[in-house]
DNA sequence: TTTTATACTTAACAGTGTTAAGTGAAATAA
DNA sequence: TTATTTCACTTAACACTGTTAAGTATAAAA
């Protein structure tokens, strides 16, 4: 345990301390409105030294993402272990889904709404990646209702992905237009969710 | 007729052609990526010309949205009058909302995902906008649904803005991210809307 | 003690949206 | 017809942005 380690370790925790401040940022102000001027001043180094750690500053969020998606997919799966009907769990799944998104509306802004420059989506739902998993698990969720034979379409995966659209779009719509004449959140979410509940059972 | 209404045509014409070039620039290339200076260049005036026709970058845009929102509800109008049965209407309303979406991406885009700067969807939505015509005549098909006893739920507030979301997300997931594994497109879109209209019927 | 590698910074590039100040021509008033 | 004012437009600049090439200390290795 020369300084190699030492040094080895003052990098993670430099890397770290990084990532906190850029999360902070991006999260209260959001990604498109922190510089890297910014976010280097947090941390009291040069904008470069940044570059030293992440490649450019939507690798610095995609960091970010990741981390917070891997609480997503935490949540969802821990909902899954504690709700027997298949059913149900995708309902509370989904409502958990859609709270995420409300409760961290700038993670969810740039994982799934708009991610920056030329990356489209890219980087963010590749094979591997929390966001996947996170879909892999919805994708879980229906098999085991459409196995019961609790659901009318058997296309696993057309069924997951527009169960994926209701909860993205009522999410994102609420998220990105604020001032729109809303009827009740909770009451929208949980109408929303009936609605293709009951129009994919038997 | 003297030169005070020359002068007066003259400016809309410049108008008009400074809308048509950032148009088919946002189109083509997306909001982001178009600069002022290259809608400068491109009707060869210089940058600052443009600040006398539109207040920003913003405002261009938002102007033609709403241009293009108009024809979306003009579309979405024709269906009405010429399908009688109202359920029937309203899933080649959606049908067209999404396909118009798809077809117009970037103008989507900017009018429902992410608008730019501050302004949050505060204009783009507002009283008496062309988007929120649109939303309108969503709204009065769903009336005619609940009044015609076709659906089970009555909130009509609330059944067109989960109808609403619902097309979004399937629109908005489609565009920005076109690298994920989609199923087929068109069957996509027609089990949501199937979905969620045998969700609401009766 | 000299050399090499590492960590970080300075200065700059090429670009952005936007504005204050200035110019030249056309329309109006004298 | 001449002087004045109005209008359309441009030049130059401001204050930013993400990013990189080059340079500088300091710590580790030879």
């Amino acid at each position: 345990m020369g300084p190699r380690q030492r040094r080895e370790r003052e990098r993670e925790q430099l890397r770290q301390e990084i990532l906190d401040a850029a999360r902070e940022l991006f999260v209260k102000e959001g990604y498109e409105n922190v510089s890297m001027r910014r976010i280097a001043e947090k941390i009291e180094y040069s904008p470069t030294t940044i570059y030293l750690y992440f490649q450019d500053k939507a690798d610095l969020l995609f960091q970010i993402c990741e981390e917070t998606f891997a609480k997503l997919t935490d949540e969802m799966e821990a909902i899954t272990r504690e709700c027997k009907d298949p059913v149900e769990a995708l309902k509370r799944g989904c409502r958990a889904y859609v709270d995420f998104g409300l409760r961290y509306p700038n993670h969810y802004r740039v994982t799934f709404i708009n991610h920056p420059g030329r990356l489209e989506g890219q980087p963010y739902l590749r094979e591997g990646s929390q966001g996947m998993r996170a879909y892999n698990h919805l994708r879980q969720g229906v098999e085991e209702c459409v196995k019961e034979g609790r659901f009318r379409e058997t296309d696993v995966e057309a069924i997951t992905q527009a169960v994926w659209a209701s909860g993205h779009g009522i999410a994102s719509l609420l998220i990105t237009k604020p001032d729109f004449p809303w009827v009740n959140r909770d009451k929208l979410i949980d109408l929303m969710i009936d609605i293709y509940t009951s129009g994919l059972s038997v």
